[in-house]
DNA sequence: CCGATCCTGATA
DNA sequence: TATCAGGATCGG
């Protein structure tokens, strides 16, 4: 599932492969996975790409009429370009049963759309409809807004557990399950503990340890997990996953102390932690 | 606050 | 063949 770090792997790829490329035509193979008036597509073809960003787990292109195309890759969604003249069964990034769009590049390749549960989307924005859109997100992980102080302030503010109060996009935008889990267990906190009660000197942790884990990720090219939902958009795979700590780990020796990880639900969601590391 | 919902392929 | 996976949203 891509979070934070494989969305931003996948930017930096598009930014360096395709700004400056422009986007001859659409297609929509699913409706569903176009927001908005098909019709509305015809805004973008013909744009040239000038620039990218992301907020969170969400990526934007933008386009030189001011429009951007926003994407949401959810969980099983993926960005795979393939490049003019290349040769391309499906594994090499062709056209799958998950194909969702086709951005023809003029004659310079595809950008496919695809996303196997079609949780996913894509939708064009103007600017003031996308400010509008993202307010309800908090800051990003990697944005300077994000600070020891902001993380403890946000939560001391809530009883909750502190794993779903990490996952919850409008305090931060860009933690998913895999970071959430491995950033509690390399701060020694236990994901079920209600937020407010975690000391300032833990919640330090928490943050050092989330961005390093966040940045190291993208040093690796993201995460491809068991379900290989995610893959760069050279249609490769991460290699994060071998740094996992305890997200897919159930009965696998702690890395501290040996003890065989645990899993849960925490807000309905696949939970993993040591059980003598992390207490309540 | 919790659970249901969306969706499909992998797994038990 | 039923269950599970979970990001985000929505209803109770």
């Amino acid at each position: 599932m891509p979070e934070l770090p494989e969305v931003e792997v996948i930017r930096q790829f598009l930014d360096k492969k395709i700004v400056g490329q422009t986007i001859s035509k659409i297609d929509i193979l699913t409706p569903k996975s176009f927001i908005g008036n098909p019709k509305q597509a015809k805004r973008v073809e013909g744009q040239k790409i000038i620039g990218t960003s992301r907020i969170g787990k969400q990526l934007s292109l933008i386009l030189e009429n001011n429009l951007i195309l926003l994407f949401h890759l959810k969980m099983t969604g993926q960005i795979i370009y393939l490049p003019p003249l290349s040769r391309g069964g499906p594994e090499r990034g062709g056209v799958l049963k998950s194909t969702r769009l086709i951005f023809k590049l003029k004659e310079t390749g595809f950008i496919f759309f695809n996303d196997q549960r079609k949780f996913g989307w894509v939708r064009i924005f103007t600017p003031s409809e996308l400010v509008e859109s993202q307010s309800n997100l908090g800051p990003d992980i990697f944005s300077s807004e994000f600070t020891p102080s902001y993380l403890y302030r946000q939560l001391r503010s809530t009883s909750r557990p502190v794993k779903t109060v990490l996952l919850d996009q409008s305090k931060f935008a860009g933690i998913g399950n895999i970071y959430a889990n491995d950033a509690l267990f390399l701060s020694g906190i236990h994901p079920q503990i209600p937020a407010s009660k975690i000391p300032r000197s833990q919640t330090q942790k928490l943050h050092r340890h989330l961005l390093s884990i966040m940045h190291q990720s993208v040093v690796a090219g993201g995460s491809t997990a068991k379900d290989r939902g995610y893959l760069k958009p050279d249609g490769s795979t991460g290699s994060n996953q071998s740094h996992f700590r305890v997200y897919q780990q159930t009965g696998e020796p702690c890395l501290k102390c040996k003890t065989p990880i645990k899993y849960i639900k925490v807000g309905g969601r696949g939970t993993f932690y040591c059980p003598k590391c992390q207490r309540l």
